[in-house]
DNA sequence: TACCAGGTAAAAA
DNA sequence: TTTTTACATGGT
């Protein structure tokens, strides 16, 4: 078991339970359990919190681990750099984000393992609804993932390069997209597209970068810097839920514009994307 | 039953 | 160059 000390305000319980508000499930899980790969090892990843800002992180089914390596997985899951605190002396001036930061303190967006995981989730939820996205990665995941420790985790790029277009149409995926799945799978394992290479680059960069992946929009590219890049300003502005979500508190419940939405959330740059983010959970939870 | 859902690339005009 | 179209599944 190893011990991480968190950087400011963060409740693990909560984020689960915001993250879950997303997706069509009964209830949030109270461990973040996530299977992975260490090192081109299986294991299952499992994050509780314990009393104060101290997560406890086993891995189960490796009998070595490289602690370094487990740490890392682990900063990037719970999103751990990103101190709120700056965030929240922003929203507390604020008449309408006062009472969501409020109400939701300690609240995290969770990220998916890994930046590839991340990138299929994006084309999964292109213009369907989200609960139709979940039930197709489900597919993808029973169809195509490898056990670990009695956990399925998400299929990699090698396997799901390998697959055929009609084997990734048959979990639901449209004849489009499961090229774009297959395409971006083999530049990932070809190494024409290094996802942890880009991590480092600068943000416009790395957006110009997923910009050039085909079946990747604005929408897509935005999605992404946030959800999977972890950076707090990035925001989907054509993000039709939160265009709507947004619409019920700026409003009087009309859905927002693209430019609106990006206006309304200025006074909170440069946690745009955050701030949304805290908006979206605060309407799904009705806190 | 339709219709819309946290879009995009490619065809058509 | 700009506009229109096809497309997957799930919930209402």
């Amino acid at each position: 078991m190893l011990l991480i000390r968190v950087r400011g305000p963060f409740n693990l319980r909560l984020s689960l339970a915001g993250a879950a508000s997303f997706l069509p499930i009964a209830r949030a899980p109270d461990v973040f359990r996530v299977a992975v790969d260490i090192d081109g090892m299986p294991a299952v990843v499992s994050i509780s919190q314990a009393p104060r800002q101290l997560f406890s992180v086993r891995a189960s089914s490796i009998p070595e681990i490289d602690e370094a390596s487990l740490k890392k997985i682990t900063k990037r899951l719970v999103w751990s750099d990103l101190d709120l605190q700056p965030f929240y002396r922003l929203a507390i001036v604020n008449p309408i984000m006062r009472p969501v930061v409020s109400s939701l303190t300690g609240l995290k967006p969770l990220c998916p393992a890994t930046l590839f995981e991340m990138a299929i989730i994006a084309i999964t939820e292109q213009q369907l609804s989200l609960a139709a996205a979940f039930h197709i990665r489900n597919r993808l995941i029973s169809r195509f993932g490898a056990r670990s420790g009695g956990q399925l985790r998400f299929p990699s790029a090698e396997i799901l390069a390998a697959a055929s277009l009609e084997e990734l149409q048959h979990c639901g995926l449209s004849h489009r997209k499961a090229e774009y799945v297959k395409e971006l799978a083999s530049s990932v394992i070809q190494g024409a597209l290094d996802f942890d290479a880009l991590e480092r680059k600068r943000e416009d960069h790395i957006r110009e970068e997923l910009l050039a992946i085909r079946g990747f929009g604005e929408w897509s590219a935005d999605y992404m810097l946030s959800r999977g890049f972890g950076r707090p300003d990035a925001l989907p502005a054509g993000d039709v839920g939160l265009q709507r979500v947004l619409g019920h508190y700026f409003a009087h419940g009309r859905r927002l514009t693209a430019a609106q939405l990006k206006r309304k959330l200025a006074p909170f740059k440069p946690f745009r994307g955050l701030a949304a983010y805290y908006l979206a959970v605060h309407w799904r939870l009705r806190r």
